[in-house]
DNA sequence: ATAATACTAAACTGATTTGTTCATTTTGAG
DNA sequence: CTCAAAATGAACAAATCAGTTTAGTATTAT
């Protein structure tokens, strides 16, 4: 049996769940759009739900694999170092916020329609965070900084912030908003330097 | 006529979509779980649209309500200022996120299900947006905030992404997080304290 | 009491949902 | 070429979708 088709229709019905929505995108309609008959679809998936599954197996290794090269290239640079990939994340949402299907985050999206913790579709988000919790935590342990795993929740929140914020306001500052963010914790948090001002006083 | 009737409709309905997610909730279940006949339903509102949009405006004016009066409320004790107010988002999160009904933010869920911006329903999410950004930018200026509207937009950015963290990750610790965050933030950029450590170089 | 208003349950559109069946055609490898 | 696997379109099922209609029951103000 050829791969490929079954790696289109994942392909395909990834772009359109994610333009339209899991629960606003019928199989007819899916079939239609991808070119493929309903009947094909069903002798690969045995249910719509084992599709999106499938479909989310694949966004998790498409944006982990883009993103983290993304952060590579654009954090290398200038003799960058785990720091500048780190900040170099929101760079890459920037770019992924211009482009014209930007459209939210897929594993938000998942999350917000399949909100029950035990649905096979909610797992795959969380199995998709934890993948990108661990590839982050590295970077923020090799930049030496303190409280890593704290500092990692945190990029991460400024991470789902920024494509949320990006997402309902259009504003293309959001990954701009959420890097200086993140420079600043990145700052306060490098054991490289002087520990910085308190909470309760001024200097 | 009487308006409790239309009150308890929207109400109830809020809860429903909330818990289920809109495409996922048909009237008839919806008519069903709010204990009133569809045809009441339509005696009220022409579409389920409308419905939604009614929906959305109501939780706007509650969440806003409860968020604002929460933050004044944890923010004010000890003499706290707009800078204790705006920290004590974060704590009136965290309590949400401790709720038995938790399920994500409505608003969240509203823009990713209509994700088209001319859609009336993803309209009154931006618009929620907008309403929460002008009272949060005037708490951030009262704080005497160095770039008060980068500053607003960085503190909606933690807001939002503590909240998918938590519908996601389950993180009970998403709030905190993102409050240590807004701590770092508020203290690089408050006038009254020396300018911190730089980006470029340690101190 | 009367009459208007609000509500109800239930049946009913016509379209759409997920998923199946079947007869036919396309495709690819030996 | 041959033959089996794979894909197709179209019809089909049973359920559900948004929304309407109908006929009848409460409520409420005058």
């Amino acid at each position: 049996m050829r791969p490929s088709k079954r790696e289109e229709l994942v392909e395909k019905s990834l772009f359109v769940f994610d333009q339209l929505g899991f629960h606003a995108t019928g199989m007819d309609l899916l079939a239609s759009k991808i070119g493929m008959s309903k009947t094909s679809i069903y002798n690969h998936f045995r249910t719509k739900e084992d599709l999106i599954v499938d479909v989310l197996r694949l966004q998790d290794e498409q944006f982990r694999n883009w993103l983290f090269r993304r952060m590579y290239d654009l954090g290398t640079v200038n003799q960058g170092g785990p720091r500048e990939q780190l900040l170099a994340m929101f760079d890459a949402l920037a770019e992924w916020f211009e482009h014209e299907n930007f459209n939210g985050c897929l594993f938000l999206k998942a999350s917000s329609e399949y909100s029950d913790p035990a649905h096979p579709i909610h797992c795959q988000t969380v199995e998709h965070a934890e993948m990108l919790e661990i590839h982050i935590l590295a970077l923020v342990k090799k930049a030496s900084m303190r409280l890593p795993d704290m500092v990692t929740r945190q990029l991460l929140v400024l991470k789902d912030g920024a494509i949320s914020s990006a997402l309902v306001g259009h504003t293309k500052s959001a990954a701009k908003d959420a890097k200086y963010a993140a420079q600043c914790l990145l700052d306060v948090h490098d054991t490289s330097k002087r520990k910085p001002v308190q909470t309760s006083f001024s200097f």
